[in-house]
DNA sequence: CGGGATGTGGAGGTGATACCTCCACATCAA
DNA sequence: TTGATGTGGAGGTATCACCTCCACATCCCG
């Protein structure tokens, strides 16, 4: 096993710092102006403080609240991003894309079980130290439009992985895709119940269910009634 | 298995039903006076609709709400109730006392294991099919000071319960009763995902989940660091 | 180095939503 | 019939989020 669910502590940080510094996003033509340095300066105190912000508190942190944990006024977040949807856009889109990248990198393991474990652990670890992607990517009535895609693209190589691990006879053969979003769900609800007092107690259910999941033995209670997608969807789309 | 508290679609509605109808609240001395007909009707219209609001919806739902499921005004809700908190307080006492007895029921168990799953299952049952009281158990900065009475007397009785399963080798020793709030959290956020488009999906992860906790094979993968019980204190006393 | 272009802070507008009060009016019951 | 009791729901108060606006500050080009 090549601990493929390790710590690399904030594995999460370089990718939205490389980019947006003076040229307000993608290069789309010529309309894009060049900020004054004071100006890009504060976008990314506003970037920086709203990846930890929304990382701790979740999307329902208020954008006065990142205004104030960047020590600018909101007006100026206001002023580079025209809403929080925006804001929110501009820093989760590359963290979702590692999802789909995160998928494609587990799909390559020879053993479809270390695969789906990879996929698991990486995925959760990730969502769990950050609320504000977990919220993203849970509830497609958030902004975001890529999470939709996303979704879409990686539920196909999830679906794969899990066949295979069950042929090999690794997996339980009961589980499907549609329960990934569940645990996400049911980790999800213990990071955020017990908060900062506890931060990894997450790992310790994710472990039991992980046990649960393997299908080494005998006498396994047959889980009924697997989530459809319809309603894999309407939770995603629930008002909150 | 004597199901004693069984199903009976709706146990939970009797209880309030049967005092609260012409004399306010217990007969407290000479102090208590007597409802007009159309009051008590009203009183008990509001109790039975704030049963059904909560239990749908949560505490968070509005008293706002619950007058108009009544059918009657908010100002009929609060000459019956000084607050909010009174009314949850009157609706849940009794179901929060049933938990107690609940408890006390699956210690007379012979079999540990069985009565583990006895208290474990019913409660679930009871819990993800009335959110406000999954409210009220799960969070003491809500009312219902009973709430926090009733999770002190049911401690040592479960923990009792866990270790003679432990000990007669049914339940893996790696589990902790405060392993159960978090149980009945992540449940409890599946309920809340899905909602009524699958009201019944957490019976699914609770059977993993149980599963997952019989030792009945070698090779499980230790569970480190249970909760403890000032991480579950604070996250029943956080602000929610 | 000066002046126009650009950027800034944060008070406050708008709207939503919750708890709860108030009182003219309705209903009951002696 | 008549006062005691009860009622509805408009609206007071508070909170909180998103977002706008503009007097003032800061930059940077010529």
């Amino acid at each position: 096993m090549n601990e493929p669910i390790s710590t690399e502590s904030e594995s999460m940080a370089p990718p939205y710092s490389a980019d947006a510094a003076v040229v307000a996003s993608t290069d789309m033509g010529p309309a894009e102006r060049t900020l004054r340095a004071d100006a890009a300066r504060n976008r990314q105190r506003v970037l920086a403080a709203a990846a930890q912000v929304f990382a701790e508190r979740g999307l329902d942190a208020s954008l006065d609240d990142v205004a104030h944990a960047a020590g600018v006024g909101v007006g100026t977040v206001y002023r580079r991003f025209p809403n929080k949807d925006a804001l929110v856009d501009a820093l989760f889109e590359d963290k979702i894309e590692n999802m789909l990248v995160l998928a494609r990198e587990a799909a390559t393991f020879d053993d479809a079980w270390e695969g789906f474990v990879h996929f698991v652990g990486r995925a959760l670890e990730w969502q769990m130290r950050n609320r504000g992607l977990r919220d993203v990517l849970l509830h497609s009535d958030r902004p975001c439009a890529g999470a939709a895609r996303t979704r879409e693209a990686v539920t196909p190589i999830l679906t794969d992985i899990i066949e295979r691990a069950q042929a090999a006879g690794k997996l339980r053969p009961d589980v499907v895709v549609n329960d990934v979003p569940m645990l996400v769900t049911m980790l999800g609800a213990v990071s955020d119940y017990v908060g900062v007092n506890d931060p990894e107690l997450w790992q310790r259910y994710m472990v039991l269910i992980l046990d649960g999941l393997i299908a080494d033995r005998a006498g396994w209670t047959p889980l009924n009634n697997p989530p459809s997608r319809a309603v894999v969807d309407a939770a995603m789309t629930k008002c909150r």
